[in-house]
DNA sequence: GGTGAAAGCGAGGACCA
DNA sequence: TGGTCCTCGCTTTCACC
């Protein structure tokens, strides 16, 4: 991973519809070591995929939250069942295990209030060990970005 | 925007790699009208871009935190200030302005607790009117996903 | 919604500096 | 590593039904 690979994961994130041709040309490079560069970091897992980026407002996803947690019951299984529920439902973006106040921290999207709340009493509230949520709803977003910054050397 | 759109971004938001023709064997679709479609969610606005998905410890970034901010100065000026900060700085992923306990949560990667420590205090102290600051750092990334549900009405 | 066709691109391979 | 062909099959994107 040198300072060409660094600046090929920066444009691929900008664009990944950008052909090798047109990749090789912002980094002087030709075709066939663009591309090679790019298989090997896709290989490498460096690349884990490509996505399509959705207007989350366009689709009928009016609100996000943060969700605090708190669990009372601190043995593997309780975990590992919490875990399990989070990382199957669709409306949890992002969940961590997370050092303060809260055991973990989640991001839920829903279309509103109403199944934002269903959501909580109906599936997070029934987790065994759950003692405490709290809820951070958006009133706004200012900044919304699925992009890292690449350091220039790691 | 009907059901066969809604099933279009699902399939674009897991591989946004599939070809026309990939995709509209999938949806029941010949290879024009899935392309006219999928155009359609583009010119719109529905589909914003596409995306290189980057593994972030393998460029470096082995820390994630939650930043909940306080503001005790609630002017215009303030707040576009802080906002404007914040928007320009690569490793703040996400800020928005939320109900509850905080004002501003922030999601920020670094390399590591002292590149954290470093951003926290020469950067979002320094600006004025953050009252206080509070982090949760990531011990463990239980689900990390940038896809959003798509609801099957909107 | 569907076909067909032109032009372009991608994934490789072969080979050289 | 990087670079230059070259090829085959697929993709995009058009005009048209």
């Amino acid at each position: 991973m040198d300072s060409i690979d660094r600046s090929m994961l920066r444009l691929l994130q900008d664009d990944a519809t950008l052909s090798n041709a047109a990749l090789g040309e912002k980094l002087s490079l030709s075709v066939t070591p663009c591309w090679r560069r790019r298989k090997h970091l896709e290989d490498q897992g460096v690349v884990t995929g490509y996505q399509a980026n959705i207007d989350r407002r366009a689709i009928g996803l009016d609100l996000l939250a943060f969700v605090h947690i708190r669990i009372n019951i601190h043995s593997d299984k309780t975990a590992d069942n919490f875990e399990a529920v989070v990382r199957s439902r669709p409306e949890v973006l992002s969940c961590h295990k997370v050092t303060g106040d809260a055991d973990y921290i989640l991001q839920v999207v829903a279309s509103d209030l109403d199944a934002y709340g269903d959501f909580i009493e109906r599936v997070l509230r029934k987790q065994t060990g759950v003692a405490s949520i709290q809820s951070s709803v958006a009133l706004r977003e200012v900044k919304f970005s699925s992009k890292f910054p690449i350091p220039d050397e790691s």
